[in-house]
DNA sequence: TAAAATACTGACATTATTGTCAATATAAGC
DNA sequence: GCTTATATTGACAATAATGTCAGTATTTTA
């Protein structure tokens, strides 16, 4: 804020000596790119890093060469490092609270809670955003008021709202909210843990990309015969 | 190796004026340890820093004021920070491993999977330690032959190996060793992610620690269900 | 008790990373 | 075209981390 910037424009040294120099440097035309554009591929680059090389490969320099500027221009951006990454978590934040609402309330067929479970399972599981959050929190920087609080909320009332729909459908009791709330639970713990340590776990058992997917279908069947004896 | 560490003793200096330019410094007797202790005293601390912190945490001046040191002692027992970090990651490994086979082949009523099952969940819900192996797989320090890769492979056929004696018993088909992998992928997955998100997950959910056994006995349940509905 | 080994320290060197600033180039408005 | 706003840069400052080293203190060994 109030940022004194004033460009005094003292020197201009009229270049008196150019071009014996430095033959062989055309100045290299530069680029100037909106702000929003600009934040946007810093945010893209750092984004990268970090599901990438983890924690320590979040430095500007870095993210500044990936984009093809300097680093100052990152601060210029950003105002410091911190802001760089409060402004990566809450796009982050965002872009999982939508994925996982659309994985939600998308399309009509609606009844099949398994078949939403293994949306959000998807969503999470998504290696840099797991990530990411994993970071997040590994650091301590989930500080009490954040948004994904709020999604994690609206998920659950949400799974659990079609479950009583379904349960009233066939004149069944309805199920318990805290039974609800575990499944979330655990397909949360689960994809996040998977996204860190299944390639590890996978590989240790000789499972390839299929056997991956063949899990997750398998886990979309253990919840399923859940919910059928429950419900 | 050959660490040329030729102590000179040149420097005597008589301590002329002791006493006098710093009246309240009474020298402050030096503890001398075994290396051993030494370098479990400095591990523990390194551990609890990167539990309570996170990655950003593991810095050796930290470490060395925790445990009451200057740094570099640290790096004298560890040559390096990076050696560290080896030295710390070993010592998870092998205790995981330990507590985990422990775990498993624990006294003999051992016919109850699920039980054996929680047991897991447990130990590698450990705060500490899976925050420090998801820092591992975080930052790519997991470099193919690591022991908890044989680990993994022993544990999946330890509770196999049960499921088969138990299925036996009760003139059942022998299940599927895929499922077993499964059930253990879910189990360490589910377990590594909720020591990562679940403190932030039961907050968000306003459970409470009673919550959280609840959710690991529903969890324990779950996998009890699939078991009686397989075997 | 003397000597050897070594855990440990303080001061310094090195390096890497964030942050500052004045200057410059480019786009937009007049 | 001229002016204004601002995205961008290079050089430098400040800071913070790891690593080095010669010297000291304490335990062990002979």
């Amino acid at each position: 804020m109030s940022s004194v910037v004033k460009s005094s424009p003292k020197a201009a040294e009229n270049d008196e000596n150019a071009g014996e120099t430095s033959p062989a440097k055309p100045a290299a035309k530069r680029i100037r790119r909106t702000a929003e554009e600009a934040r946007r591929l810093i945010l893209d680059a750092a984004e990268e890093r970090l599901a990438r090389q983890g924690p320590e490969g979040l430095r500007l320099q870095d993210i500044a060469r990936d984009v093809g500027i300097s680093h100052p221009a990152i601060l210029h951006h950003f105002e410091s490092r911190e802001g760089l990454v409060r402004a990566l978590v809450g796009r982050a934040n965002r872009q999982l609270r939508d994925t996982l609402l659309s994985a939600l309330d998308g399309d009509g067929k609606g009844s099949d809670t398994a078949y939403h479970i293994g949306h959000v399972f998807e969503a999470l599981s998504d290696r840099g955003t797991a990530r990411l959050f994993s970071w997040l929190l590994l650091t301590g920087r989930a500080n009490g008021k954040q948004p994904e609080h709020d999604v994690m909320h609206e998920i659950v009332d949400a799974i659990h709202a079609r479950r009583k729909d379904l349960a009233m459908q066939q004149d069944q009791p309805a199920p318990d909210r805290e039974d609800t709330l575990f499944i979330a639970m655990l397909t949360a713990s689960a994809a996040f843990g998977e996204a860190i340590v299944g390639r590890q776990l996978a590989e240790s058992a000789g499972l390839d990309q299929d056997g991956l997917v063949r899990f997750r279908l398998w886990f979309a069947k253990l919840v399923n015969d859940h919910l059928d004896n429950k419900n």
